[in-house]
DNA sequence: GCTTATCATATGCAGATGCTTACAATTGAG
DNA sequence: CTCAATTGTAAGCATCTGCATATGATAAGC
């Protein structure tokens, strides 16, 4: 076995980055979930609850309840669809900007820590394959 | 946000990494934590029980349960520690071998196909990169 | 207009997970 | 010798996860 199954090293590589991310994003009130839902609102501004779910691959049913949250604390508003009076929009309040931004200050951090292992050339084609692996072509 | 968070995109690789392993080990009759222990066992033949839970990130007592079940289907032995009465050792028996040798073949297989969207320089500095990414220096 | 599909929402369930406590056997330190 | 620590094992628990089903409102196809 010359080296260790792809699966094994990107999951350690995973738990390694969620172990040094919980902690910075709990300062800033946030899950995991949940800031993966204000970043994707971020890219993605207005967007319904489906389409939202689907995007970052968490339960539709179990969302309900995290952007209840959500919009509670402010972050971000649901605001009737015009065109489709079933679906809601989602859409970052400026609080939720402003808390977004806060946090990924931190874990941006976080990574060039983590990334300051690699040469910059590595650390180049690391950036460049990774989107190329994540995503089915 | 020039680019995706380092912890969404290997999440994603994981992620797809695990939905392509998955069928496969099925066919071989292992979930992903037996092939995980079993991997480990062929890289280090003889190990205490607590050291192997250790090992793969695995909570102990959930273990015992597992190896239980490996050993009934002949894969592994458990076997007194001459050393130490208190400790067992746990070894690959030649069948458990042969099958994660199958596995492996064909996890191999896939993994190739997945780094196939890689150049050879990328795919190079990605495999010299990630055993740094992953072990906490 | 009637039927089917879609969206947000609520609820339930089976299994996984991380964590904790307990205990008997054994070891090691003082 | 005595006491604390270690090892394997068992059991419990709160939470997370994926998955399924149901329902009311609305939209779209025929």
């Amino acid at each position: 076995m010359e080296r260790d199954d792809l699966g094994a090293l990107f999951a350690r590589v995973v738990r390694r980055l969620m172990a040094a991310e919980r902690p910075l994003l709990d300062a800033h009130g946030l899950t995991m979930w949940e800031y993966s839902v204000l970043t994707h609102l971020a890219k993605q501004p207005t967007e319904t609850q489906q389409a939202l779910a689907q995007a970052i691959g968490y339960d539709k049913s179990r969302l309900i309840p995290m952007l209840d949250k959500l919009a509670e604390d402010g972050l971000l508003v649901r605001e009737p669809d015009p065109a489709n009076r079933r679906a809601h929009t989602v859409r970052l309040t400026p609080e939720g900007r402003t808390r977004l931004n806060a946090a990924k200050t931190d874990v941006r951090a976080m990574e060039e820590d983590l990334l300051s292992a690699l040469s910059p050339t590595e650390r180049r084609h690391l950036l460049a394959a990774l989107p190329r692996l994540a995503d089915t072509d």
